[in-house]
Order: structure tokens, then C-alpha cells, then sequence
DNA sequence: TTCTGACCGATTTGTTTAAATGGTCAGTTA
DNA sequence: TAACTGACCATTTAAACAAATCGGTCAGAA
């Protein structure tokens, strides 16, 4: 990489990281290109310099925080043995990370429904990522002869889904705008419990 | 019951029928007392002789719908002996009934997050119901030596969790008005899924 | 190459006004 | 006396319009 890309980099680094900030406080809609440039002391305009619009500049943000979760989740994961302790370490980072994005204001009905295509599809491509993740400790379960499915895609995607839907329903119950120490207690502990019962239906009977 | 409180209870009902249907066809809150009045060539006031508010009102239309569910959900597992089949059977009604509150508009962000107090109650209580119902089948699957759980109350919320949780993550994917039957099946078979995953964890290893 | 001010059409916001809504009540009806 | 009603009220919602703000563009300066 040469300097001039590599200063673009930077800046754009400095553009994503202030939108981040922004986005957080006040949410993707209730921030305007203007408030971000103004944070920076640059024009408006160039902001679009750098990004083509600002869908594209939330899709940067969002892709910045999905590949810093996706880096240390792996890294969590990938030095342990034990597939049915795997999934349980998934379960909790994944639920750790959650309350990381609930509590920086980017888990809303706005956020999650109607989203652009643009970023519906990082989000797509990041539950993908998920599910190969997750596919890994599966079939390394039923190469040790620990587990038994049917079919490991299907069986990563219900098991992603089973998380998604606790924080889902968690989340609808109590109308959260944050989540405290207590009620994260409780949501990991339905979760390990969920995770507990699904590992051991995936147990290969003797 | 005296021949009074019967005839009430008749024009209750009428009532109670009326407003479903127009509940149904435009939402609660796009429903007018006087909508409903019309409708039975009788003065809005008298909607209120009836019942106190509009509130009671719906809730009244809810509380009946679920008692509907409640009681055709008794009859179609009582009968069966198998507490896992009872399991599988209790997913897919449930399930079948969610499509049809879908269909008829009754599900929907509205509706379910930001519910008046009074309407979070019923659907407390049904969701109670509904925890003893599937208590019951564990408790019964504990006493034939065919289960084991930690404590049938939160084995029975986590289930019941898990398939409201399912149902909630695969209507926030599609913005659904309705659910046609793919869409239907694609759940179903989701949901079965999970449920004999579920199952299978539940089962006493011998 | 990087950045900007001036500018554009479209959307959002604020404000005002009229209509409709949920709810009450004294009194009629049968 | 239980069942019902028309007239009425305070509050919410709908409509309409103006002003501000928004995302985005572009010729040209640094």
C-alpha cells in the first residue's frame, strides 16, 4: 500500500470512527452528514469524497464492528478442544457482543426492520459468517464422534436462530433501550441454559 | 345464570364479535367506538354500558381468541400419551395459531411492544397458561422416566421461549402482513427441527 | 489528489386549524 | 329498572402550508 492510500485509509478511518460515535448517540437517522463533518472540522462535501453516500459510510461503520467481533470471537474459539464448550463460549461472546451493540444504540425496531438493502446484506453476509463459524465446531463434533446431525448447515442456522430469537424475545418483553447488569444475567443465563439443552440433542447416542 | 345476565352476556358477545372483525380488518387503533356502534345499528354510548372502555373492550376480543387456542390446544394433546409427541404437537398448533393471528392483522410492532398495561396482562396470563400446560407434559415425561430436567417451570419457559423466539426472528427477517404457505412450511419445518433437537436434550440417557 | 462553498430537489419539522375520537351523563324507552 | 340514547366535552389526530434541514452534486480552489 502506498502512502496516499494509506492516508486515505486513515482518514476514512477518522470518518467512520466519528460516524460510529454519532450513530451511537443519536442513531444512523438522527445523524446528519453535517454534524459528522462538523465534529471533524471538514465540509460536508468531503465526507463524500470518501464515501459514495451515506449508506455506504453506516455500512462502513457497521462492517468496522462486525469483523472486530468476528476477529475476537475466533480467537476465542478456535484455541479450544471441546466442541460442546465451543458452542457454549459462542453462545456467551455472541450475547456479550449483543449487549455491546444494544448498549451503543444500534439494536432498535428501525435499525433491525427496515433496512436498506445495502446493509441488510452485511448483515446477511455476517450471519453467514457466523453460520461457517459455528458449521466448524459442528462437523469437528461429529468427525470426534461427539455429535450427531443431520445436516450441519441446517443445524448451525436453527442454533444461530434459537440465539437470535432469546434476544429477540428478551428484548421485546422489556421495551430496552439498555441493558443493566442484572437483566444480562438473566438473559445468559436462559441462554446457557437453551445452549446447554441444544448440545446435548446434539449428543451422539451410544 | 339468570335469563338477564344471558342476554348481556349475548349482546357482550355481539359486541365482542363485531370488533374482532373490524379489529381485524383495520387494527385496534384505526378502529372507532363508533365504527363498532354502527356496525350494530346501536348508539356508541351504549358501547359503554357494555364495557368501560376501549381497552376492556379489546382485551376482551384478545382474552376470547386465546381461550379459543387454550381450549382446542387441551383437546388435541390430552388424549395423546407420548410427552415427546405432546411436545411436538404443542409447536405446531402454537404455531398454527400464530399464523392465523398474523393473517388477521393482530400481530404486528404495535401491537405487540407498546401494549397498554391492561392488554400486557392478558398476554402474561395466557403465556402463563400456556407454561403450564407444557409443565404438565414435562412433568409427565419426568414421571414415566422418559425426561430429565433441572426444573420443569424453567425447562417449560425456555421452550416455549425458544419457539416464540423463532417465530419472532423469522418475522422480523420478511416484514410480514401475512404468511403465505411457504412461508409457513419453511417455518414449520424450523420449528420441528428445533423442537426434536430440543427433545433429544430433554431425554434421559440411560 | 484533496477539499470546499454554493446550490438543488426532496424530505422533515413546526405551526395552525378543523375534524374526529374516546368518554360522560342526564334523561328516555320498553 | 335494565337497556339504551343524543347532546356534549376535553383531548387526539388529520390536513395543509411554510420554513428549515437533509442528502447529494459540482465547478473550481488549494
Amino acid at each position: 500500500m502506498g502512502t496516499y492510500s494509506e492516508q486515505k485509509e486513515d482518514k476514512a478511518g477518522l470518518i467512520i470512527s466519528a460516524a460510529q460515535k454519532l450513530f451511537g448517540l443519536y442513531g444512523a437517522e438522527k445523524t446528519s452528514m453535517r454534524e459528522i463533518a462538523e465534529g471533524l472540522h471538514i465540509s460536508k462535501a468531503s465526507l463524500y469524497y470518501y464515501f459514495p453516500d451515506k449508506e455506504n459510510l453506516y455500512k462502513a461503520v457497521i462492517e468496522k464492528e462486525q469483523a472486530e467481533f468476528l476477529g475476537t470471537l475466533e480467537k476465542n474459539i478456535i484455541d479450544n478442544s471441546d466442541p460442546a464448550e465451543c458452542l457454549r463460549r459462542y453462545a456467551l461472546n455472541r450475547l456479550s457482543y449483543f449487549k455491546y451493540l444494544v448498549n451503543l444504540g444500534r439494536v432498535s425496531p428501525e435499525s433491525i426492520s427496515d433496512f436498506k438493502p445495502l446493509i441488510a446484506d452485511s448483515f446477511r453476509n455476517f450471519r453467514e459468517k457466523e453460520k461457517k463459524l459455528v458449521m466448524q465446531i459442528l462437523e469437528k463434533g461429529e468427525n470426534i464422534g461427539q455429535f450427531k446431525t443431520r445436516d450441519t448447515y441446517e443445524t448451525a442456522s436453527l442454533f444461530l436462530d434459537i440465539l437470535r430469537g432469546l434476544r429477540s424475545v428478551f428484548f421485546n418483553n422489556k421495551k430496552l433501550v439498555s441493558i443493566n447488569d442484572e437483566e444480562y444475567k438473566e438473559l445468559s443465563r436462559r441462554v446457557e441454559a437453551a445452549t446447554d439443552i441444544f448440545i446435548k440433542g446434539l449428543m451422539y447416542k451410544k
